[in-house]
DNA sequence: CCACTGGATTGACCTGCGTCATCACGAAAG
DNA sequence: CTTTCGTGATGACGCAGGTCAATCCAGTGG
């Protein structure tokens, strides 16, 4: 079941049993990629897109000199770019984080779910919404946030979709981001992200390791980047997935 | 004809007659709308969605003291918000900027497309991940650029719209934002959007006065700001809409 | 064992932009 | 005509965050 926690929890866009089995006969191959490589390039058109079913990947944009801003952060039951298929070209790099482990979906395989199943497009479509909206979220950070803001908002938005991924408890989470990228996801620089990080600890809001992140006060955290969760359409966990809350 | 700037000259979307015949005979409703009207807000269930015929329309989130971050800016042209219809509830507030005319679909209608008309339906979801690239140069524009950088993206982006919509000729346009909204779309201060619409005009690159817009060196404004339009994934005009370019 | 490398950390210094005034102008209202 | 209000324009001043540079530390490969 490489499927299983996509959509999970989304409010409005759960997968019944049949679509799921859909979505996995359109897998046509399972793939292992090892860390920072790039696997799609801005301007290329694509016939696959890519299900992230473990580890980080995020798609960014460079600019004239070299740097990079990400426009977004992938966990695992992300369709990291699902958007390839009406739009055929993309307008950014896709590129793996952590190491990470992907099932390759032919768009001709869409193609079909398209024509016999508009409910399961619909969510389909819903999942590539979700990615806009969190587009959204990361605009209002960039545009309204100071520093320390900026990284509180994203530590506590990647929180609750790790959470709901069943890959959080609330408090601790693994990621594989080093502080240069956060600097590349928060519009900073790689020394500034640090001072923020400092402030963050002696706050006692939060821990960053790197490949731990822990959460000390997840209510303040919040507060302090003015995260609202609403905009990731999540729904209490359902019944049948609770077991993966270990 | 309602929709004939929708989905114009887009790369791979452009309607055919019978398409734009049903979209067409999907509106129920044609409405003018004062200036700075909000028609829709964040978490209330929708089920029409807008396409914006003529004015100027915004999407936008608020912060907690009242500042406000635009994360949109719509033409005419634009299915403002048709991303309600698979996702039902909004994550951000939309509104007029200047008075606008607007279609209305209900998402009943949208519906039956989605039912009949996979190709079709695959043409509105390009729309919405158009939106979503626009999101997507957005944040680069408020992670990686200075202010003046981010007032002449921003302006070059919008004349590279508004030509599409055959609203401008390239240089000059009307557009009815004031330096504030300006600054809502930026991420500045309006003194600062000031100091750089000053600088623009001294450094004889474009000259801005709210109701028109007048840009000297599109070629230059375009560096100043690294605007390069692939995102918005234009076509050269169809024959068939070059009589519209006046 | 040491050399090398990528990341984290810290300090000194500087600047772009925010903040807080104030003032000018034109449109609309009384 | 005067008042008001929204927008634009400018100046003085302060600070958050950028820049540059050095140091430290943990792997990890030889």
């Amino acid at each position: 079941m490489f499927t299983e926690r996509f959509l999970k929890d989304k409010r409005g866009a759960r997968l019944e049993p049949h679509e799921r089995a859909l979505i996995e006969a359109a897998i046509t191959e399972i793939r292992t990629l090892a860390p920072r490589t790039t696997v799609a390039h801005a301007g290329e058109p694509l016939d696959v897109s890519t299900l992230l079913v473990e580890g980080i990947m995020s798609r960014y944009i460079d600019d004239r000199r070299g740097l990079r801003q990400l426009v977004a952060v992938h966990v695992p039951g992300d369709f990291v770019d699902l958007h390839a298929f009406p739009l055929k070209i993309l307008d950014h790099d896709v590129a793996t984080m952590t190491a990470a482990t992907v099932a390759i979906v032919p768009h001709a395989r869409l193609e079909a779910i398209m024509h016999d199943q508009p409910e399961l497009t619909r969510k389909l479509w819903f999942s590539t919404l979700l990615d806009a909206a969190i587009h959204r979220a990361w605009l209002f950070r960039l545009g309204r946030l100071d520093a320390v803001g900026r990284v509180a908002h994203f530590l506590s938005e990647t929180n609750a979709r790790l959470m709901s991924a069943g890959l959080s408890d609330g408090r601790r989470f693994a990621l594989g981001l080093t502080q240069t990228d956060l600097s590349e996801i928060c519009g900073l620089t790689n020394v500034h992200v640090n001072r923020v990080m400092r402030q963050l600890r002696e706050e006692q809001l939060c821990i960053f390791r790197s490949s731990l992140v822990e959460i000390l006060d997840p209510v303040k955290l919040a507060a302090r980047g003015q995260f609202k969760p609403d905009y990731l359409y999540l729904d209490p966990p359902s019944p049948a997935s609770q077991e993966s809350q270990s």
